[in-house]
DNA sequence: CGTTAGCACTAAGCACACAAGAGTGCTAAT
DNA sequence: ATTAGCACTCTTGTGTGCTTAGTGCTAACG
């Protein structure tokens, strides 16, 4: 089904249909169109009409003899084609703005915040989600010296992540083989491609530590596992309660399809992956395998400062969203994330910034020396 | 309303009706008392002695001449008195020990993945909480050195929690100013309450630092950042959706009320914090201020290793739950995740094990040397 | 020939009545 | 003190008819 073969008064009645249940989320009828559009036509020709348009498949009768609603296709053509963008309101602008105003400096915490932002803007349920860079090299191991038994594993990364890790070992290790292991990791490990790293080149390394190769090995198990997880993206979910505001989710199944995902965020991870970057992801019921019965919509969004992508974000709602508002929002966030998040860097603590990390140990007997 | 002023066939009528309550979900009338438990009385004494019970507040009836539903309070004097404590049967316990072999080592993420756990064998939603420890000191602080401009800092605390922050500095600091404001550092917050660690008292250092005071005076902001962020709890909720699978929460309003906690976990962390700890802590409908209309029931308890404690886990769901089975769940759980940690220790990676961390610099123009 | 008026038709929504069923409270008998 | 019996209450389900929104079709119209 293409958008060119439907003539001027198809696109427009699809289009008045599409923005009419949008707005009153109730099948619409010929009566409505006539009575709030000015199209110069008859009731009957409408009707004619949007038969031959539900012939096309763009619209859908819920039962004969009620109005119409659109069909995912429907959505689809409109969206691609018919829609008039929307221009962000100076009110609308000012808002947001009031609210990028984050006060907090972790990108991971940024990013769960904006996804906050968006879904009180929309009032839907947003979706926001931590990097996960394609490929991502090494540029510093560090290792902090806490005892003989306890130290910090560092790593530095080629797209600024420092991933931490304890290390607790039974054996004693002293700081000579520790410094002698740093090196070894740091002339193998630096600037190549972490998607290269394997357990046998890991392993590699054993032999070249001699002596020490028996201590060291589980370190650099570690230091494998450390590895590996280098990439792990994180998601997050807001406004999750949102979505009960909207008739089409007092029906408690398609509820749970949508709640599922905040307990099982695997599949977010999936179609997030699979999408395009730095563009408008856009998917309209059952393109997108999120929901059983394929009522709802996903769209999104990547963000990024200069090559490097920060995150993406974006809302999940039921089909019959306001698309033209909710892209405009998104275009906005995505274009102001990178700034807001440079600006950080600048305003805060006198031109200090600082992304920070807790994380316990598992009653490990640390001591102080 | 005391449980001993019940005499003991109102007690036994009671515990009939929550039982039947809890398993049927249907206001509980005489007759299915007599037909299903040996009481040898009459349907009308077992309704006169159903009526007193409503007067004294334990029962209550939906409508004139409907069956009757346990109270907030009946429920008390139930779990307090009443309930058989139920024995977990040898294939429960097979089937959690199973799932109890969990391959992580990361604290926060043993913790979001009992939760996981506790809501699939409860069918609730379940609510899990990495510690908040109410004193805790810093053993030793380090700064991992990246270049003039990025560094790491590293905090560890006596309850085992490294906390790491990344620092930027616009202008260039040498190794000797850090070593310098190391040594400065562990000198006067080393062994120390960090709840009484200031901002003023942080800001003391930087005369100590003599002539690189100003230098070093945004790091010491962050440095306070860092410690006063130590003690930030995680909560993780899971399992939401088997809120609809129970027939209270097909009213749109009363999960909309439930599923708002995810977005606000404030109100948990407060719950949390004011309650008691290594007991069991239950809070039956109004007792707890999470739900708005007070239908819902909240039951957890918090786990330790040694005198410490290592979190908590719970699970939130309708008045009418199962609370024997839940409560012997629960307590099986929290008494065995402590070795479950412990084992971890031991067994993974040869008598290694790690706790690791991953964060994100914001566009911090890092170099390797 | 495209457009429209008119009309028959369909299905939902709503109100109403009515019967069945469950379970009570009360009273009088045991 | 307990219970059988009965009237009463309220829910639930079903069936009926009316109303309403909106259709599809056909025949007339410009």
């Amino acid at each position: 089904m293409d958008y060119l073969e439907l003539n001027e008064r198809k696109k427009q009645i699809l289009k008045a249909v599409v923005d009419t249940y949008i707005e009153k989320c109730e099948p619409v009828g010929s009566k409505y169109l006539v009575d709030y559009y000015n199209l110069d036509l008859s009731p009957a020709t409408i009707r004619n009409t949007m038969n031959e348009l539900e012939q096309l498949g763009l619209l859908e009768q819920p039962y004969t003899s009620a109005g119409r609603i659109p069909s995912s296709l429907g959505y689809r053509i409109y969206v691609d084609s018919l829609m008039q963008s929307y221009r962000l309101t100076s009110k609308e602008i000012k808002e947001i703005n009031e609210n990028l105003n984050i006060k907090i400096s972790r990108l991971d915490k940024i990013i769960e915040q904006a996804g906050k932002l968006m879904s009180a803007l929309t009032s839907l349920m947003s979706v926001s989600m931590t990097p996960k860079s394609p490929s991502v090299s090494i540029v510093k191991i560090d290792i902090v010296y806490f005892d003989y038994n306890n130290f910090l594993l560092v790593i530095l990364t080629s797209v600024n992540i420092v991933k931490t890790k304890h290390i607790y070992s039974k054996t004693d290790i002293s700081s000579d083989i520790l410094e002698h292991l740093k090196k070894v990791l740091n002339n193998n490990l630096v600037n190549i491609d972490i998607n290269t790293v394997s357990l046998p080149s890991i392993l590699n390394m054993e032999t070249m530590m001699g002596n020490y190769s028996s201590i060291v090995s589980p370190i650099l198990k570690v230091i494998y596992e450390a590895i590996s997880e280098i990439n792990e993206a994180q998601i997050y979910i807001d406004g999750a309660a949102n979505l009960f505001n909207m008739p089409e989710y007092h029906d408690v199944e398609r509820a749970k399809s949508l709640i599922t995902l905040i307990d099982n965020k695997e599949k977010l991870l999936n179609i997030f992956s699979q999408s395009a970057e730095d563009k408008l992801n856009i998917y309209i019921g059952e393109e997108n395998s999120i929901t059983s019965g394929g009522d709802s919509s996903f769209i999104f969004k990547t963000f990024s400062l200069g090559d490097k992508i920060l995150g993406a974000i974006g809302v999940i709602g039921p089909k019959r969203m306001d698309y033209s508002k909710i892209i405009a929002k998104l275009e906005y966030f995505s274009a102001n994330m990178a700034d807001i998040i440079k600006n950080e860097i600048d305003e805060k603590s006198n031109s200090y910034t600082a992304i920070d990390d807790t994380k316990f140990m598992q009653g490990g007997k640390i001591n102080n020396e």
